[in-house]
DNA sequence: TATGAAATGCCATAACC
DNA sequence: GGTTATGGCATTTCATA
């Protein structure tokens, strides 16, 4: 991956404007930084390419997109060593359910956002993320009664109407 | 805003596809979703005018954007009377280091997410937006080591080389 | 009030300096 | 990194149901 070291000021400034709108045509961006169309419309491509830029999509109104349950699981590993720690880190990252994920401080090992559409899903979620052929010794589940603050870019398909 | 109701199939299949990708042509969109291009130019157009799509973004590479560091914070209250959740409540919404807050069930009235550059900066916040005389009764700060997932929409300056 | 079709104008692309 | 010619795409207008 590219250090950030990598990136100049354009470059920065770049990231800085598509972050917020990527639909803005290169020619106002070029101007904006002050530098040529061209360089503008390599720069973007080479961010994409090199996945500076992961993705551009469309944020859509969390009200219609928001899951039904947003959980947060504090998952307690049965030995909390290096090894056991990246394995479980590695196993995570394939679930689609879970929409963030730490390695934190203190009592508990890591910390899951976790999105699903019902009790039941996340009772199957659990058994397939969680069990004890995973390492993991216990957890705790902190469910969201609602949600103030969501930033997340929700992958999950949109509630029916 | 809008409900959902009033989104038929073809706008529910329009955002699913550019909430993945905004820079797909919309002929393509149109034959997707078996629509013409100038029905599928109308829909986004309306669907962004009626603030249904809220942005258009490029997600940048977390590595690149993250703050130094993230932490979660589970919050008590003196009292979890409705009023006391709703005060604070609107009250967090207006803190930009805050970049997820949930109401929860079991100890803890709140959990947030918080993003900072620094531990005096963490320090700030906590004062300014935990003070006692927010109702806060205590709070526990889970501190991130590690990002392993990190789906949120970052808003904040990118980090200098 | 919706779609579908065609003409216009803008923008990204690519090759070159 | 900047400049220019080309192709593609969105936009607009119109016709239709």
């Amino acid at each position: 991956m590219r250090k950030i070291a990598d990136l100049d000021r354009f470059d920065r400034q770049l990231l800085a404007l598509v972050r917020q709108n990527n639909l803005e045509p290169a020619r106002v961006l070029a101007d904006k930084i002050g530098l040529s169309l061209s360089a503008v419309l390599r720069r973007l491509r080479r961010l994409r390419d090199e996945k500076v830029i992961v993705a551009d999509i469309a944020v859509v109104n969390p009200a219609l997109t928001g899951s039904a349950l947003t959980m947060h699981v504090l998952v307690q590993m049965q030995q909390a060593g290096p090894q056991t720690m990246d394995n479980f880190a590695r196993a995570i990252v394939h679930h689609p359910e879970i929409t963030g994920a730490w390695d934190i401080t203190g009592e508990d090992d890591f910390l899951l956002k976790v999105q699903v559409g019902s009790m039941e899903e996340y009772d199957a979620f659990t058994r397939r993320a969680l069990g004890e052929d995973k390492g993991v010794h216990s957890f705790t589940t902190l469910i969201a009664i609602r949600n103030i603050i969501e930033n997340d870019v929700a992958r999950r398909p949109l509630r029916d109407g």
